[in-house]
DNA sequence: TATTTGGGTAAAATTTTATTTACCCATTAT
DNA sequence: ATAATGGGTAAATAAAATTTTACCCAAATA
């Protein structure tokens, strides 16, 4: 299978979880980090390392890196990447006239 | 659950196969019966039902039944929806203000 | 010092999806 | 008459995804 149709794949699978449109819908405006995530999700710490996990790797959640000096630990914030709109007859197209 | 995080939820799950995304391609500018379907794709009849259910459910694939009166049997065609577009943005901004 | 907190991994258990198998019926072809 | 074909269902099985459990470490706190 095509490089481009498995990552539609991973995008329409990541999208396919009520939590991870919640986590999505939260850090629409402003980053978050995965404790504030966590407090309005009210899920376990592995369960959200997992969404978190999907959605990054669906390109749908940017993470920034914070290494913070004083205390030697590094803290990540999520912020949902912006404009996401999928064209999904042209993708289908694309699957049809096997350009992909 | 709101009825729209539903509905949105059960199209990006119907998104989630390779096989009901050729299907959709396929039945992209034509019309197509479930044995010129099956042909190309050769699953099982059982498999090709499962999958097609859940693409006219998620409301992708459009079915029309005709009806045969010579030798009385029902003969269906499906054909992908026009004009796909998710706006994903405009959804997550919906579930975030709780319009949804 | 003992416990809580933030952040994390690995693996087991559970739940959901996908797939196959075994059937059904009616029609067409051998 | 028998076998093959189109179209279908129900249930068992296999595979994939989700969730929990049991851990790890370092820093902050009672």
């Amino acid at each position: 299978m095509s490089e481009e149709i498995e990552r539609s794949l991973k995008l329409f699978k990541a999208l396919s979880h009520p939590t991870r449109l919640k986590i999505l819908a939260m850090c629409l405006d402003k980053e978050l980090s995965s404790k504030e995530i966590r407090r309005s999700l009210n899920i376990s710490k592995p369960l959200l390392i997992s969404h978190i996990k999907k959605l990054v790797d669906a390109e749908l959640l940017e993470c920034r890196v914070e290494f913070d000096r004083e205390k030697s630990i590094v803290r990540k914030y999520y912020k949902t990447k912006e404009n996401l709109t999928i064209d999904l007859t042209d993708l289908l197209r694309k699957i049809k006239t096997k350009q992909i």
